[in-house]
DNA sequence: TCATATTTTTTATTGTAATTACAAATTTAT
DNA sequence: ATAAATTTGTAATTACAATAAAAAATATGA
């Protein structure tokens, strides 16, 4: 029982553990306190036994004969996926986007705390969003050494994306959220994960133009 | 030369040609006239030979000896994605984020035109974004039937995702852009593409909690 | 309590994608 | 015109991920 992940996890394995979690989050509101790979199969569209050994890789969560705890599982997956702390986050760029974002944070997402915001259009900085007041973008730097943060969110345009992302890695942040529609160069020991929703439109379009729906993203 | 694919190519592949096709965009734009595999390879990320296997799926686009043609190239991409033609698209929820993409795809993308917007809020029922007045949702049927879009964009809340799927699929809809944090239903036929910013937010707190700069997404 | 149904765990197999290696074509330099 | 260097296209190999099968453990019902 219970987290061994000794060899390196694939990512496809590790992209799929949060549509585990969030299924299991929606059973334990539903009041479901038990669950098959089986039935865990139809609701994620993944195969049963493809679920038991993404499972496995981190340890035994179920139990033969009865299935899975689903508020234990959803527990273990959280833990797996470090959700077992809180994040402190800076946005950058804001924005609608910048925005967007920082209420989604807010409002659906506990563990993960928008903590400041930066920008540089002068009709922005001061104000307040929900709760948090825009800064001025040539301050970040000195306001990150005093308030560090654990992710730097950029929702700037493409030509400003490279700048943020080098402050941010003189910064000391740990991770970068990159809704830029640019690819970014990061310092040595930073992680990336890109939102490229260009990338995403036209892959739509591919499969819209040839009348392929290959449903799942 | 040009468009064989004639097997069905594997959505590793298509999900790459977004991202071929941005740098070839860069590189047209600092006038670069030619570029071999492992030029690229650098740029991209990928290795040469992977570039030089994807492109070969869709037909033979270099030169032996040369390269490929960095316009040539970047167009015979564009219509292997659909982009050699026009998008409509409607958006569904025009909060942060719904405006956020209005924004992004009226100066950003040519080739995709937001025809349409909806909304239940009273408060945003009527005002015009980016020259488009936002209608009520209830009568998003009706006006679908008089101006048909391709794309039908979902950036409500969970609770309502489902519910503006089912009309979409009703409306005549090609694909479906989900931005809600939740997994949904669609009818026979429809492309659906999801961007799920939490799962892309999980994954990075895994990578960051386990110290692991997997760079790229 | 025992036999049977489940259902996970673990191992083996298959299938798919990525890499390597090399032959064929072209360009560039002499 | 010829040789050397470049670079694609593609076949062969390797590596990886997904599926299936076998084995082990538990639960259920008579």
């Amino acid at each position: 029982m219970g987290m061994k992940a000794n060899g390196k996890i694939s990512t496809a394995v590790i992209r799929r553990l949060p549509k585990y979690r969030r299924i299991l989050q929606e059973l334990m509101v539903k009041g479901v306190e038990r669950i098959s790979s089986n039935e865990l199969s139809a609701l994620t569209g993944f195969t049963a036994s493809q679920i038991r050994q993404d499972l496995n890789n981190f340890g035994g969560f179920g139990q033969q004969g009865y299935g899975y705890n689903v508020e234990g599982l959803h527990g273990q997956i959280g833990n797996i996926l470090g959700l077992d702390r809180e994040y402190r986050m800076a946005i950058v760029g804001c924005g609608n986007l910048g925005q967007a974002i920082a209420n989604y944070a807010t409002y659906y997402k506990t563990g993960f705390v928008v903590t400041s915001m930066f920008d540089v259009n002068p009709k922005l900085i001061g104000i307040s969003i929900n709760g948090i007041e825009v800064q001025d973008y040539s301050e970040m730097q000195s306001c990150l050494e005093k308030n560090p943060v654990d992710i730097g969110i950029i929702c700037t345009t493409k030509g400003s994306a490279q700048d943020v992302a080098d402050k941010l890695c003189n910064g000391n942040v740990k991770g970068i959220w990159n809704f830029a529609p640019t690819d970014i160069n990061v310092c040595e020991g930073m992680v990336l994960e890109n939102v490229h929703l260009s990338d995403s439109l036209n892959t739509l379009a591919y499969f819209i133009s040839h009348n392929d729906p290959r449903n799942e993203a």
